[in-house]
DNA sequence: TGATATACATCAGTATCTAATGTATAATTA
DNA sequence: TAATTATACATTAGATACTGATGTATATCA
């Protein structure tokens, strides 16, 4: 039984900013560290990751610079730009709003019709 | 400028079985309850609504029944069924899941390294 | 030796949403 | 009275975003 979301809905981006917040990291570690502090609620897969770190690039949220490991494959690590830090904080705020108009509308109380 | 979510990231279906959960309602009353229960954050496109509602007939969780209106159009009045009752509660509980963890991510804590 | 972990990446297929378009009636406003 | 807005259904082309599979390569662990 998979309980675990898929983390569609368009807050990839959000997750991977909020993590490139508090200190840069690369793709593998970004994707760990959602899932540690989501406690594995969140798994995000490759397909969903990469395209999402290159998107983030490509409008300069983030920058990328390959690290050499003594031991084990070379990391892309990225970091959080200034205009991403920005994005970051517009990002946020739209999720906090998006999430109080979805509990109002399913928590909402009945009430006023319509109709 | 416009400050509305367009409400995609997958709630739709949840937020039209919310609504049903309260009332037996049509189509544009249920679009219409949407956005006046979210304050206007939320604004559901005929587009979204149309094909959701066929969705979620489908699957058996609504029943629809067309009624004549002695003034306008008639209306396509749908009712949450027993197994979309079941429905309903299992997607609200999804998406307070969800919610949470993706909180859990963005005002997470930094802490605890992953590298 | 085979499995698992690290670390990158792409891609076919699917799902879902936006914005536009269309039909039709009724009410309001200029 | 003509034009606009509201009600009420519906479809569709195009875009976006995600899943799951596949691929390359190194390192570790059993």
């Amino acid at each position: 039984m998979k309980e675990q979301h898929e983390l569609k809905k368009g807050s990839t981006q959000t997750l991977i900013l909020a993590v490139l917040g508090d200190a840069p990291s690369h793709g593998y570690a970004i994707a760990r560290e959602i899932e540690r502090r989501s406690a594995s609620a969140l798994k995000m897969g490759e397909g969903a990751l990469y395209p999402a770190l290159r998107a983030l690039e490509n409008e300069g949220f983030i920058s990328s610079a390959w690290e050499l490991q003594l031991s084990g494959p070379a990391r892309k690590v990225y970091t959080l730009t200034e205009k991403g830090q920005g994005e970051l904080a517009r990002q946020k705020s739209a999720w906090q709003k998006f999430s109080e108009a979805v509990n109002s509308v399913i928590g909402g109380a009945p009430h006023g019709q319509t109709n």
